[in-house]
DNA sequence: AAGCCTACCAACCGCAGCCTC
DNA sequence: AGAGGCTGCGGTTGGTAGGCT
């Protein structure tokens, strides 16, 4: 708990910016651009740390903002995005323009969560694990392996966000496509189906193998076409592992709602009827 | 009407990475 | 190489407004 090295030197105010304190500010970096934050406060005859200043040019004042409410599709982006990123609201930020870091951060931590655990009774896909949908690229995204929301959990009393499943058709969309290896065709592998240590015999939770897909419970390695590598069914925490050779009976991926339809768009789940494989056959 | 509760969001804090010397 | 400063990021806090009892 110290200050800033910034303010080490001069007495700084905290707390709310007044209209005239913005006013200096703006009117400095418009006519100087900022250059060394902690200067600014000095040049800008501001009584603040030049981080304060920074933070409230960059989350207010900026002109390129957009200020307002959260579109659907915005929402729908971040969902998505935070899906693969994990909290890196700056990351997310980028793809929303006019839409800061802070703002992202607020609007997940005051709506879109508080949605996602409404929706806790969706059936926790968690426990599937996907390698190979991304690949390093100067963007950075991480591997889903890296989020800490993607963890495979077996406890129902922790959030889990979205399903991998649904996060993997999150990849196929926009920007994140272009992410994908060209030659490694990804693939979701089913593992056994377990239920939640806290609620083994609750029903709702295998709605979405059974009732949708009528997988056998006790079919192990159940396949579906969708764009991660096969992987080990006893290999879940391990990201290391490779996969066997691609399965040939593997079916393909019914249509799902993505996470941010059932979210934002009242999607029920239960309602989605099971596709025909013959519709999802790959086309090449 | 008053007090309490909740949601929202601006701002702060600490940390880590980067850059410069 | 490493110390110090700057910047950016993510987590957290605190003030305020609006709703509820």
């Amino acid at each position: 708990m110290g200050q800033h090295s910034c303010c080490n030197k001069q007495k700084v105010k905290r707390g709310l910016w007044s209209p005239e304190e913005d006013e200096k500010l703006i009117t400095y970096i418009s006519a100087n651009g900022h250059g060394n934050w902690s200067s600014v406060p000095r040049l800008a005859g501001l009584q603040r740390c030049g981080k304060s200043c920074r933070l409230r040019w960059i989350n207010y004042l900026r002109p390129d903002l957009k200020r307002g409410s959260f579109s659907t599709e915005e929402e729908a982006v971040i969902i998505r995005l935070h899906s693969i990123l994990g909290n890196r609201w700056s990351r997310i930020a980028k793809h929303l323009p006019g839409r800061t870091d802070n703002e992202v951060k607020n609007f997940w931590n005051t709506s879109i969560k508080k949605k996602l655990l409404a929706h806790d009774a969706v059936p926790s896909l968690a426990t599937f694990h996907v390698l190979d949908c991304y690949n390093g690229t100067e963007d950075g995204f991480s591997p889903p392996n890296t989020n800490p929301n993607l963890v495979p959990n077996f406890r129902r009393d922790q959030l889990h966000l979205p399903s991998p499943l649904t996060m993997l058709r999150g990849v196929d969309h926009g920007d994140l496509i272009l992410e994908r290896n060209n030659f490694s065709r990804t693939w979701l592998h089913f593992p056994p189906i377990i239920p939640p240590l806290s609620d083994p015999f609750s029903n709702n939770w295998s709605q979405g193998y059974d009732q949708h897909y009528q997988l056998d419970p006790n079919q192990h390695d159940q396949n579906f076409i969708m764009g991660a590598t096969p992987q080990d069914s006893h290999g879940l925490m391990n990201p290391s592992l490779t996969g066997p050779p691609y399965d040939t009976n593997a079916i393909p991926a019914p249509e799902m709602p993505e996470l941010y339809e059932i979210i934002i768009g009242g999607v029920n789940l239960v309602a989605c009827a099971p596709p025909s494989p013959e519709a999802h056959k790959p086309s090449n």
